[in-house]
DNA sequence: GGTATTTAGTTTGAATTATAACATTTTGTT
DNA sequence: AACAAAATGTTATAATTCAAACTAAATACC
């Protein structure tokens, strides 16, 4: 009889699979080629521009090595800026400049119309169900970091 | 006022951060060194071995190409076996060797002690809302591919 | 039966990411 | 103040992954 810890451990496995479901087909085409760490990026970013390199980092899912890779990515297309913050000199903040804005908008909007359309094939309770679902999961992983 | 597929597509946004704050700290140590996705293929296979390559490649969330590269080191490790496949000479089954099948139970164990230690930090109510989160989205998933 | 189309898996070269060492700055301790 | 320890971000190198072209085999269609 396996515990609930124990069946957390088998379900949380297919996530990554549910992850790759729910972006599969999706085709976000901008003025400028982003990588899917370039678009993450700019979604957070979209979200809530000004915090440092590390929330973001965290965020997107990258080692602090590879998201500085990305950062040099984005700051050459024009679309993101490093710029010094608060009285740290280690620290950086990213934020938009006016074409990331556009282009990051842009991006939020058509993966928001991609997600509907995929989900567009439940059921209304079953949306309802998912949505809950991933309240708890969000819920759950404030109180685990 | 957002839709709930937007809501959606908001949330699962935070879908990979909530994977790797899951997974974070894990060492799991066995005789060989193996890398994430090496790994994730050993607890698919110790949980149902003998499908196509193609199955695994799927759950494990590699393309093809990728997957031919994992299963070559696993191979090379002595791990896994690629053994011919009912009539049809394109496909591959996968199943683990003795050496295999031991490696793969001792990670499947580590695995699920360092997610019951991560998850023994929450209550039991919010453990248990975790696992029916967890419960539907394999639901969902199954209904979306 | 023959030809096109699809499917399963591999290969190659490029892109992405991880790991570990590093420089710089801040914080803590005495 | 001085020195150790920790935090932020970068660099260099290696490992991992992707994308697209490819081989071989099965299926569909006429």
């Amino acid at each position: 009889m396996p515990t609930k810890e124990t069946k957390i451990a088998e379900l949380s496995e297919i996530l990554p699979m549910f992850i790759s479901v729910l972006l599969e087909g999706s085709d976000i085409k901008s003025e400028v080629k982003l990588n899917y760490s370039e678009e993450k990026t700019l979604l957070f970013l979209n979200k809530h521009e000004g915090n440092q390199m590390t929330d973001y980092c965290k965020k997107v899912g990258l080692t602090k090595g590879s998201f500085t890779s990305v950062v040099d990515l984005l700051v050459n297309k024009e679309l993101v800026e490093r710029i010094s913050m608060c009285n740290d000199r280690r620290k950086y903040a990213l934020v938009l400049t006016k074409k990331g804005k556009g282009v990051a908008q842009k991006i939020d909007t058509e993966y928001k119309k991609h997600i509907s359309q995929k989900v567009a094939a439940l059921n209304d309770e079953s949306i309802s169900e998912l949505l809950y679902a991933l309240e708890i999961i969000n819920n759950t992983l404030d109180m685990l970091k």
